[in-house]
DNA sequence: TATTGTTATACTCTATAACTATA
DNA sequence: TATAGTTATAGAGTATAACAATA
C-alpha cells in the first residue's frame, strides 16, 4: 500500500532464501540427532559446547548468556537443568562475589563426546556432501565476514543502556 | 574416550560455526523486527510468506506444514491463531473432502506488506552491508546447492513411511 | 487400510518484572 | 547507582497420541 522503498536484488533474495532454508532443515535434523544421542536440546548443546570451547571449561553466567544470545533468566533456567543432570556446576567467583561461574563437568564432557561424532556425521551427510572443497572455502570465508560484522553489535543479555537512547 | 572417528577439516568447522553464528544472530534480530512491525512470530511470518509465494495464495495444510518443517498439530495451532487474527482463512477443498485449504486474506497481505520493508532493511544492515556483490553471489550459489540437496529428503509433517525402513 | 486434519494434553522454553546481593 | 544473578510468573510454542472423517 505504501511505495516500495525496500530494494533487494534477485541474487540477494536467493542468498537469503537459501540461507533460511538450509538453516531450518539443518537445524531440524541436528536437533533430532542431539535429542537422540544425548537428550540435549539445541540450546543446551550450544551451552555445553561453548563451555567446552572456553580455555578452562568455565564461564561467567553473563558471558555465557551473551554468547548464546540469551536472556539471563533463561540461562538460569537452563543452567539449573544442566546442573541437575550433573553436566555443569555453578560456583561463585573468587574475583567478584556477584558472579557465578559455570563449569563443565567430566560428565558434561562425556555427553559432548557422545554427541559430537553423530553431529559431525550429520553435517557431512546433510551439508558438506553436496559441496566441493572450494564451495566450503567460499562459505567459510563469506560467512566468517558476516559473523564478524554481526558480532560487532551484539544483543546483550541485559542491557540497561546508559543514555543516548 | 572412544577413538575419534568423526573427521572434520578446519575449513568445514569454520564454515559451520560461522553459519550457526550468523543464523542465530540474524534470526534473533529478525524475530524482533517481525514482532515490532507486525506482531508476528518467525514461524507465523514463514507461514504467511509461504502462502504469499504460492501462485494463488493458498495451500493445503499438509503441504504448508511440510514446507515450514512443522508437525501437523503445530500447524493447526498456528493456523487457528492466524485465522483468529483474520490473516488467513481455512476452507475445505473441492477436490478432496479431507483436505483443508489455507488462504491468505487481504489483511494477511497487508501485514506482509507492513513487515517486508523493515525485514529487507534489516537484511541489508545485518548481512549484506558487510559483503561484496561477489560474496553474495558465492553465498547464493553454494547455499542454493546445499538447499537443493537438503530438500531432496525432506522431513514430512506426518510420515507413517510405507516399508523399506 | 491410508491419509487429512483436529483435539487433548503435557511439556519445554523464553522473557519480563521484581527482588537480593555485591561493586 | 550499576551490575550479577535468581525467582515468580505467565505466555507462546511444540509434539505425541488418540480420534473422526474421507479416499
Amino acid at each position: 500500500m505504501t511505495r516500495n522503498t525496500a530494494e533487494i536484488t534477485p541474487t540477494q533474495l536467493q542468498a537469503y532464501f537459501a540461507f533460511t532454508e538450509v538453516s531450518s532443515l539443518l537445524r531440524h535434523a541436528v536437533e533430532k540427532q542431539l535429542r537422540d544421542a544425548g537428550d540435549l536440546s539445541y540450546v543446551q548443546f550450544q551451552l555445553l559446547a561453548t563451555l567446552g570451547d572456553s580455555p578452562d571449561g568455565r564461564l561467567r553466567m553473563t558471558d555465557l548468556a551473551d554468547r548464546v544470545v540469551y536472556s539471563r533468566s533463561g540461562l538460569t533456567y537452563q543452567a539449573q537443568v544442566l546442573e541437575a543432570r550433573g553436566l555443569v556446576t555453578r560456583g561463585s567467583s573468587p574475583d567478584d562475589e556477584r558472579s557465578v561461574v559455570v563449569a563443565l563437568t567430566p560428565a558434561g564432557r562425556d555427553v559432548l563426546g557422545a554427541v559430537f561424532p553423530g553431529h559431525i556425521d550429520a553435517l557431512h551427510r546433510l551439508l558438506f556432501a553436496s559441496l566441493t572443497d572450494a564451495d566450503i572455502a567460499d562459505l567459510a570465508r563469506v560467512l566468517q565476514r558476516a559473523a564478524d560484522h554481526l558480532r560487532a553489535d551484539p544483543p546483550r543479555s541485559a542491557a540497561p543502556r546508559r543514555r543516548k537512547a
